[in-house]
RNA sequence: ACGUCCAUAGCUCAGCUGGAUAGAGCAACAGCCUUCUAAGCUGUGGGUCGCAGGUUCGAAUCCUGCUGGACGUGCCA
């Protein structure tokens, strides 16, 4: 379809150039960049179209008179190869009507050949990129937000490596500073020696109870933030009960969040600990300070000046000497370029820290790093609830471990209600699959950088545009398969007909086809997974309307059946490929 | 105060580098299960694309201003 497209935007172009030669206006006034190709908005008029505005000046005409120019030029010249289909003149446009039978006799036996790697591209060749995503602190279990953030890192590596990139994805746990503390302190003082095993609880949450229960002793006592302050200090010298406990509390934090992230499909090539790199991250804010980059305060703290750049004068290291947040990015992005050199970084972090990420690319650029200029923030929105933004401290928050496990429940009752259970091997895992799958689609359905409102409701709704409903046309797709092999005697024997394709629906399902390489194309460019989401719930949409009014295998014809059975193949295909691209598992049955 | 971003149907969201009558889902209402999974399909109603200018043959899309909202401008992360 693009290279049909590319065809005929140079075959416009000659002809264009040759009128305006032939009359006197210039010659090679047109390149084939500058003209626009477009789709129709009905296929009844046509594949390919393309506006004749933009000549009208040049040419002194009007669009129409040109458009018709265009395609009495065309024919009488025979400039173009029939095969590739016929123009036509729509008003002021030139469309192109391309030959069904040969593009979908094409289409689906490449669908057929390149079976799982369809639609995969190679405009990033072998382009070298890290990804970051998720960084989880050590004191709580994973929220909703932190839902949003794996879903668009996953997928948005997924996607760039159908692209052609090579990819590589980092985490970035979060496991010092006073917050890791506070949690460990509050466990010394109330826990009497339990552990999640003892209470049977998931190890995320476990800690995470202990960070309430500082911070309702801290809101009486100020004694507690004291005593933080010196757990820190001690964790910084190194002492060795403090270091035991610490590394015990994280291990089951880590080890609980590690489930979350196995529930909703999200992996990682490799792990980075903050408590490792914001070491290396103040060696690089000190040779800095040797080459005069940033700045010493006479109260010893080390300073870096960007008004220069439109942004502020910011710390990198405190008077005593401690680091920051941004001094241990700056070591992180460092360690991340020496353990494999990238072409691009991408970073996905929520749209609120816009304003560090400046400061963080300014600084490394400052370091002589001339990577910095190949660093990415991949900014996105909130998620916000009806009531408003969460808050943990109101209590207002969604727990990510809380809506899987609603989610899988909802989904084993659907199954029940549907009378499905007999049919599914596996009813807990099935379960599973779906709750990810909705989960996912319902946040990646939003372009990434707009915030967005999470309706508890709609979000475990498996009807209208959800991931279950892809799931299920998929589904359904393979059940027909499943009948179509197991009967052959009753339905095989037809051989393949592209010309039974070439009605209205049918046809605008295999351009849909046709276009999936351009669309993870797309999503690549444009860095958003809503993309992906949104052309396969058109194709899905699409193929239901087909389904429900033409019998695939409810047919005498077997020829009819084959090919219809192509069809139906095809598009299941592209549906497994896209929805991997979205972390929306593909069910066989469900 | 300044900076960045957002504003499309009652609600949640699509709308590609400006282009043919602005779309979907949910909700509401009305239909369709002796036939391949009804998690489905069909139909109806619902819009001054925040407001006002400008650029253009042509603007939801680009520019300016205004209004409303989110986030940020920590020796927090």
């Amino acid at each position: 379809m693009k290279d049909l497209k590319e065809y005929w935007r140079g075959v416009i172009c000659r002809v264009i150039n040759l009128i305006a030669e032939n009359e006197n206006r210039g010659t090679g006034i047109v390149s084939p960049d500058s003209i626009i190709t477009e789709t129709p908005p009905d296929p009844e008029m046509g594949d390919i179209a393309f506006p004749m505005f933009q000549f009208s000046k040049i040419l002194k005409k009007s669009p129409k008179e040109i458009a018709e120019q265009c395609r009495i030029l065309l024919e009488s010249e025979h400039l173009t190869d029939k095969k590739a289909g016929t123009p036509e003149v729509s008003g002021a446009y030139l469309n192109i009507r391309l030959d069904r039978i040969r593009v979908t006799e094409e289409v689906l036996a490449r669908i057929g050949k390149q079976a799982d790697d369809y639609g995969r591209g190679n405009v990033l060749n072998n382009k070298r990129i890290t990804i970051e995503f998720s960084c989880p602190n050590t004191n709580k279990p994973l929220h909703l937000g932190h839902l949003r953030n794996d879903a668009i890192g996953m997928s948005l590596s997924l996607i760039l490596e159908a692209s052609g990139a090579l990819i590589r994805r980092v985490n970035l746990i979060n496991d010092r500073g006073i917050h890791i503390c506070k949690s460990m302190l509050a466990y010394k003082k109330f826990a009497g020696g339990s552990t999640p095993g003892t209470e049977g609880v998931k190890g995320d949450h476990f800690v995470g109870k202990y960070y309430v229960l500082y911070n309702e002793w801290a809101d009486k006592d100020p004694e507690a933030e004291k005593e933080a302050r010196e757990m820190l200090k001690k964790w910084e010298q190194g002492d060795s009960e403090i270091m035991e406990l610490w590394k015990k509390m994280n291990g089951w934090t880590i080890e609980g969040i590690q489930k979350t992230y196995s529930a909703t499909g999200v992996e990682f090539d490799q792990v980075y600990y903050e408590s490792d790199t914001y070491k290396l991250g103040k060696e690089e804010v000190l040779k800095g300070l040797s080459k005069g980059v940033f700045y010493r305060d006479k109260d010893n703290s080390v300073w870096v000046d960007l008004t220069g750049e439109g942004l502020d004068k910011k710390v990198l290291l405190r008077s005593d000497g401690t680091s920051l947040y941004l001094t241990q990015d700056i070591g992180t992005a460092v360690q991340r370029y020496n353990d494999w050199p990238f072409d691009t970084l991408i970073y996905v972090v929520a749209s609120e820290q816009n304003y560090h990420f400046k400061v963080l690319f300014k600084v490394l650029s400052l370091l002589g790093y001339t990577w910095a200029d190949n660093l990415y923030h991949l900014a996105y929105g909130m998620v916000n609830l009806p009531e408003g933004k969460m808050k943990s401290r109101e209590g207002r928050i969604v727990d990510a471990d809380d809506l899987i496990e609603d989610l899988c429940k909802l989904a084993l009752k659907e199954i029940a209600a549907k009378g499905r259970d007999s049919e599914i091997s596996d009813l807990e895992s099935t379960a599973g699959m779906i709750a990810s799958g909705a989960l996912n689609y319902y946040l990646l359905q939003v372009s990434p950088y707009k915030d967005m409102v999470f309706y508890p409701e709609e979000s475990i709704s498996f009807t209208g545009n959800t991931g279950p409903y892809l799931q299920y046309t998929g589904a359904r797709i393979s059940s027909l398969l499943r009948k179509y092999s197991g009967n052959k005697e009753k339905y095989s024997g037809g051989t393949l007909k592209p010309g039974l394709l070439a009605g209205k629906e049918e046809w605008e399902i295999v351009r849909m086809l046709a276009d999936f390489p351009g669309v993870i194309e797309n999503a690549a460019e444009q860095k958003n997974p809503s993309v992906i989401a949104v052309f396969l719930f058109e194709l899905g949409k699409h193929f239901s309307r087909f389904y429900h009014d033409n019998p695939i295998l409810h047919n005498k014809n077997r020829d009819l059946i084959a090919t219809r059975m192509a069809l139906a193949e095809s598009v299941m295909q592209v549906l497994k490929n896209g929805l991997k691209l979205i972390c929306v598992p593909f069910l066989e049955k469900m």
